[in-house]
DNA sequence: GACTAAATTTACACTGTGTAATATAATTAA
DNA sequence: TTAATTATATTACACAGTGTAAATTTAGTC
């Protein structure tokens, strides 16, 4: 890298950050379909037009970060530390450093990826996903299993519940390759990985 | 139930069935950023202003399709099947009625659930997390401790970075209540327990 | 200090929004 | 069947936002 050192306009930088920052505070008090180019040039104190000189529209603009934000995690998992050791060694200092830069910019990653930027549907569908998950551990079955393995309660539900929706829209995005029926049984498996101790 | 009944007009069934097939439709074909209450009745053939009379405007009338979902998918889950049995059995017809019930109506589900819906962000940290996943079951060990569990490849796939990264939007949504370590530790035993095997 | 590039200003044509008033059509109830 | 009610259509309007163009000002680079 550094090869031919670019050396970006500070006017440049400093308009891209402007517009950013501007764009996360607007995620933290509206919802994004209700960020437009206009509000958003006004709370960055940059003029509308400029914007065009940036980015296209605002989703392209979130293209845009988002591909800055996959090259900030792939420099994380690409670590030095990781290349030597085995999977099982490395996957923890990896994923320490994962969730200590999350934590660091926890303003940026919670606005990203935990507001009301998931779509009602999906939203609905995993509160009630999270319920039944809830009420499942809570039995005394539940509890014990979960004691002997030392496993966070709420974490479990969370990774629970995650797993359930996000395997179901993986399904349905690879065009269902897969009976319900053989869905389910494979669901069983995990999950009884889960609460079967050794 | 059915206790006045109500008897709504045919009218309004049709406008908003007309409405919230054109929905669909809409969203097969693009981002739901572009699908302007023009759009939609144009393509649902009523007249722009006849969709004030139902929906305040479009992420309102999402909301009442993700109601109606809810209803549906509740419906499902707490049939007469699952009262009387213990947790265990019941959750299985469960899961396959509910996981039936959205292969039946996967026009509406993929649409809804599977789409460019996924806000671009979440997408790509999925994405990434996925190919991580990937690799790391590609390897000899987790070859091996995949087959002796009997789950699907890919399955498992989905299973594990769907959980990873819910897991970690739970983890921001409900303020970082333990640490980044902590949290490390967790995914590490919840990992071992789908891998060891008994 | 001159050159270059970014940002601003102003303007314009366009698409979409939400509401109001009135007219027409379909449904329901007498 | 007629009369009522109620949904939908039609037209119109004020407004907010979009994306682009041209000319100008401001800031950075060499």
């Amino acid at each position: 890298m550094d090869h031919a050192a670019p050396r970006t306009d500070p006017r440049i930088v400093r308009t891209r950050r402007l517009l950013r920052d501007a764009f996360v505070e607007l995620l933290e008090e509206l919802d994004v379909e209700k960020i437009s180019v206009n509000r958003l040039a006004e709370r960055a104190t940059i003029n509308r037009v400029t914007f065009y000189l940036h980015y296209r529209d605002i989703p392209d603009m979130m293209e845009k970060m988002a591909d800055d934000m996959i090259e900030d995690i792939r420099a994380i998992l690409q670590s030095p530390a990781s290349r030597q050791l085995s999977v099982q060694e490395s996957e923890w200092p990896l994923m320490v450093n994962l969730l200590q830069h999350i934590a660091e910019h926890c303003r940026f990653y919670k606005v990203i990826l935990a507001t009301r930027r998931t779509p009602i549907f999906t939203e609905r569908f995993l509160r009630l996903l999270t319920d039944m998950v809830v009420e499942r551990i809570e039995r005394p079955e539940g509890e014990a299993a979960l004691a002997a393995t030392g496993v966070q309660r709420d974490i479990a539900v969370w990774y629970g519940s995650s797993a359930l929706i996000g395997t179901i829209i993986s399904w349905l995005r690879h065009d269902m390759p897969y009976t319900p029926v053989y869905m389910a049984k494979q669901f069983m498996l995990l999950r009884r990985h889960h609460e079967k101790k050794s």
